[in-house]
Formats: structure tokens, C-alpha cells, sequence
DNA sequence: CCTACCGATCGGTAGG
DNA sequence: CCTACCGATCGGTAGG
């Protein structure tokens, strides 16, 4: 698996903090913090207890704030969910891309897609994710207009995929359409957030490797 | 993909009807039919709104009821979920006993696994379909007690793989540690919920025959 | 099952 | 961001 140990260092979501001036506009600074912070914790509330049973006071008072003031971040509980959807989707977009270009050139279709699989459970799994699992579970309470605005961004994320997976097939490497074989993929892949545990026996660099065996036969 | 065809008979949700006497106590035959059918109502509300979204109101209204009549058969909605869960699981576990009682004796291991897939997306996007994904998508809204009661019945349904599983991997057509492998191949599976389209252009005897080339190699 | 109802909670807002 | 507040909705119940 020496697809995977360059990945760690390109988690998604500690990357594109401000630069340069990190001092001036002290406020300006701290507001966005915050509202970062808001989504943070948000999505957090939503992942375990979900969006609907998620109050807005919950949400303040995971802030240290007062009922009504996270309404001065976001206009509503909804502008707050679909945040966290998009931001969470662009940086996995970013991060993705960051992934691929550290590849050496001559990597193998294979290679390519163990560090898709690694950097999907990054995002999944690790230690700055949430955002997406959020998206994966509460698709359905979108909007239809804030579906179609994530979906754009999804798209261009799951697009990434298929070159490799059609690669794969014309190897012999994979034994089933490529379009159907991502939606089985990506499926295994995200069901991990239902079963995955820190503390438990599974590392990603291990669930990984069994992913790749399991899809694309023994390595 | 000889080891579908027999499955579509076995479809769950239809087999148990209450057999003899099917006139004498109509009262009572008729609280059944309705207590059941308010569970259908019910989970195809959870599935499409999700469980804390779903007002009793709204359950009340599929029924044509008042908003207070949902409790005359369940005394809270959370009793109604537990329900819905519950049968739906037990009804998956005969369902599946039935499917692998009607194999072959001489079957082998690909053709055990193929009857497994295929019942599972039976029970995931079949007609008579519906408790299941409610289970999968609304699992963390139990209580704890309540998971408990659901994982008993759950464990025996999954236990049913994993032979299939460690067969596979002994005759080298299955390329993960099987335990690893169960969680990804019921991902796989359940996401199909997300996707899958009535009208698409998938078949479940198709998808059945792309996830077993998948995760066995070709057939 | 319906009628009539209630206490609690929720998302959101005005004004500072 | 806090204070103070509101209209709407929700799960649930008593009594028939």
C-alpha cells in the first residue's frame, strides 16, 4: 500500500485557512472563525442525532450561545445545513485534486484508485471529516435548488472516478461495469461512517488495502 | 445468473398473512390489516422525510385519520418506528431462510452468495420493500433498549453470510478478510437505496449479477 | 376511531 | 452577539 501514506498530510478542511495579514481585521477574522466553528459543531449535532431532531438551541448551546444568535451566522436552520453540505463538498473537491497531483506520473490505474479510496475515507473517517457524512445522510432535506447547487460540486468529485475505473476494466482488473461498479463503491466506502470506530481494530490505511483487494481482485 | 429467478416468489412483507378462520373475528382481522398498513404509511413517510420530519399528523393524514388516531394502534410514534423496524427485520430473516432453503443442495458458494444479494435487494427495492430502509436510515434515532431489541433479530440475518463469505475467500474468489468484506458488500447493497431508480435501467437480477463479478471476480 | 384540547417546544425576529 | 418575545406546530391525551 504505498498509495496511501503521502494522503495523510492532505486532510481536507485544514488546508485553506487565510493568509498573510493574520492580525488586521481582528473582527473580520473572528467572525469567520465563527461561523466555521458553527458549522463544526452543527454538523456534528446532525450527524448524531440527525437534522430534523437537531435544534437550533442545541446548536447554540454547543456554541456557548444564547437561542437566537446563531441566526446572526445563517438567516436559517437551513442556509446553516446547506453550508455545511457545499463547503464540505468543495474541500473534498480541493483535497481530491491535491491527492491525485501528488501521484508519481507513471502510477498504475490501480494506484491511482487506492488513493481515491484513501482519501475518501479521509473525508469519511478522519479527523477533520463530517462535513460529507452530513451531506450523504441528510440529501433528502435539501431543497430541490440546494440539491442541484451540491450536486454540481458532487459531480465534479464522482466524475474524478470514472477514468480510473474504466482503466481498471480494460485491464481485467475489474469485473463489472464502471458505472455501476462506483455506485457499489462509493456505497461500501460511505456505509463505513455507520460502523467505523476510532478506537476500533481498523486502520484507514488498512481498510483501504482491503477495499482495493476486494474490488479489483488480490494486489 | 441461474440463482435469482426463484427469489422473486419469496418476496417479504407478503408471505405471513394470518391463515384460517379469515372471516370469524372481522373486528380484529381488520385492526391487523390496518395496524399493518399504517406501518406502510408510516415507513414510506420516515424514508422519504425522515423519521423527526414525519409529523403523526402526516401519518394520520395518509391514512385518511384524525391526527390523534395513529395512537389508537401505536401508543407513541417512537413505538411505531420501533415496530416498523422490528417486523421488517423479522420478516427479512424468514424471507431469507426461505431463499436459501430453496437452493439447490449441491449449490455451491458464488450461487449461496448471489441468493443472499439478490433477496437483500429484494428487501432494499422490491415492492413490498420499505421497513428495511427505514432500519438502515433511521437507526440512531432508538433508543438504546430499542437497538438492542432490533440488533438481536439483525445479528441472525448477517450471521447468514458470513459462511458464504469464509468459503469464498478459502477458494480464492474472494480477496478480503471476510468480515471486512461482509461490511462493505452489505454497503455496497444498502446505498443501492439512494440510487436506484424503479424506472432506471437497472434490474435486480442485473445488479445482482454486476455486484457478484464484482466482488467475486468474473463469473 | 373522532372531538376537543393542552403543554411544550421550535424556528425565527425586533431592537439594541 | 444578548434580551425578550411570538406564532405555529407538535406529540399526546381524556372522554366518548
Amino acid at each position: 500500500m504505498a498509495t496511501t501514506s503521502a494522503l495523510a498530510a492532505v486532510a481536507p478542511g485544514t488546508a485553506q485557512r487565510p493568509r498573510g495579514r493574520p492580525r488586521k481585521a481582528a473582527g473580520e477574522l473572528d467572525e469567520g472563525n465563527r461561523r466555521r466553528e458553527l458549522m463544526d459543531r452543527a454538523a456534528r449535532l446532525f450527524l448524531a442525532k440527525g437534522y430534523a431532531a437537531t435544534t437550533t438551541r442545541d446548536i447554540a448551546a454547543a456554541m456557548g450561545m444564547h437561542s437566537g444568535s446563531p441566526f446572526y451566522y445563517f438567516k436559517s436552520k437551513g442556509a446553516l445545513l446547506y453550508a455545511v453540505m457545499r463547503e464540505g463538498m468543495e474541500g473534498a473537491v480541493r483535497s481530491q485534486q491535491q491527492a491525485l497531483a501528488a501521484l508519481a506520473p507513471e502510477a498504475d490505474a490501480r494506484a491511482r484508485l487506492g488513493v481515491l479510496v484513501r482519501h475518501h475515507f479521509e473525508i469519511l473517517l478522519g479527523p477533520h471529516s463530517g462535513f460529507i457524512p452530513v451531506m450523504l445522510y441528510e440529501w433528502r432535506t435539501l431543497t430541490a435548488v440546494q440539491r442541484k447547487g451540491v450536486s454540481r460540486i458532487k459531480d465534479a468529485y464522482e466524475a474524478a472516478w470514472m477514468p480510473v475505473l474504466e482503466q481498471l476494466a480494460r485491464q481485467g482488473a475489474l469485473h463489472a461495469e464502471p458505472a455501476v461498479a462506483r455506485l457499489f463503491i462509493f456505497g461500501a466506502l460511505n456505509w463505513s461512517v455507520q460502523w467505523f470506530k476510532d478506537k476500533g481494530p481498523h486502520t484507514l490505511d488498512g481498510l483501504t488495502g482491503q477495499a482495493l483487494q476486494l474490488f479489483t481482485g488480490k494486489a
